[in-house]
DNA sequence: CTACAACGCTACTGCACGGTAGCGTAGCGT
DNA sequence: ACGCTACGCTACCGTGCAGTAGCGTTGTAG
């Protein structure tokens, strides 16, 4: 069992160094410094090791942080963007989600690491609502989008490494739209999902 | 000559179906009924092929559409909406992130399609800047991630289909935004790249 | 009729890779 | 001393793949 963090290791290497899909067993155990045949001791296929491998990089689910609601967007946001823009997710991310469409198992692995980092937000967003920081009916789930939506798109499809400044601008942007009423869920027709349910 | 455009189809139809990564030569010769020694009579080597066929989905410019200005940018809203969402694009442009992170011949023809499909959308906000339709000094780059960025953010990245109604108040709400000069430049300082010079 | 360009077909080399078999060995608790 | 677990090593099989050689075939322009 003493190999197995080295063998993961090698292969999260391997995937930001080469590509996920131009992981080749031998070159894991070379770098792993194990026997290709231990490797196979430990997961009966190259497909279950690299999925194995992906688990390991699923972050904890996180405590939102504290202070008064939009330094707390803020914070949230500008965490999402340095996850996501420092390696070794920068690199993996596209790869994980050109997978997704593909692979089942990657596309559950996706979801997850989307879940988990989308989360804090929303909850962040939709327990404002409910203390009445901000207006009733806000669509949540909106809201989450115009945040992330163009820290995301600078990051990952732009390619432009984004600074605080941007954030900011973005975090106010939608924090005063939302408090004017403009961000608002349609009347009693859920047409993204609901928000919500309870805690 | 004959074989050029037969060979070229197949290679588009199996990187949709496979991934780039997984398309063989011998598969494209089977696939598009041509000799596998004639595909390499045309290409010398299977990178510069898929490299070929790549070019041939970079998307012509298009001219503006004409209406007024809220008009104008929810239809390229709603043609980037739906050019990335459907087929082959949207399979093929997440593949084609995950390489340009690696390849150096990606990232210019991923780059090629990014500036093709995002410019009229910058153009047309800083003609409407121009015209005095929106604030002086607005900010056409945050603009365009705002509008541009939640609605990739839902099609790529998310991976939920994006209907009319959430295209049309993401507009409005940038719209509404610019229009209460929340979205203005920083000072001097050129944080992010300048708007556009000429033209 | 001829010449040339474009193409098809079969066969081949070389290599990298996924996965397995068989055997030997170091460490460790009892 | 015993046995068990985890591991190393070498060798191997089968396959799929990039790329090439050689030769035959068809269409077409002059």
């Amino acid at each position: 069992m003493r190999s197995r963090a080295a063998v993961i290791g090698a292969t999260i290497d391997l995937m930001v160094e080469r590509g996920m899909h131009a992981v080749s067993v031998d070159a894991i155990a070379e770098r792993s410094g194990v026997a290709k045949t231990t490797v196979y001791r430990h997961w009966p296929t190259r497909e279950a090791l690299i999925l194995a491998a992906w688990y390991t990089l699923v972050p904890e689910e996180t405590d939102a942080p504290t202070g008064d609601l939009e330094a707390r967007i803020l914070a949230l946001a500008l965490g999402f963007a340095r996850r996501i823009g420092a390696p070794p997710m920068s690199v993996l991310l596209p790869e994980l989600l050109a997978f997704a469409g593909r692979d089942a198992d990657m596309l559950a692995v996706y979801e997850e690491i989307l879940r988990v980092r989308g989360k804090p937000l929303t909850e962040a967003v939709a327990a404002a609502v409910v203390a009445g920081v901000l207006p009733a009916r806000t669509d949540v789930e909106l809201m989450a989008s115009l945040i992330l939506g163009p820290i995301a798109f600078q990051q990952l499809i732009v390619r432009n490494p984004v600074d605080p400044v941007f954030i900011g601008r973005v975090v106010s942007i939608a924090m005063e739209s939302a408090l004017k009423e403009i961000i608002q869920q349609p009347r009693p027709k859920s047409r993204t999902s609901p928000p919500i349910r309870r805690q």
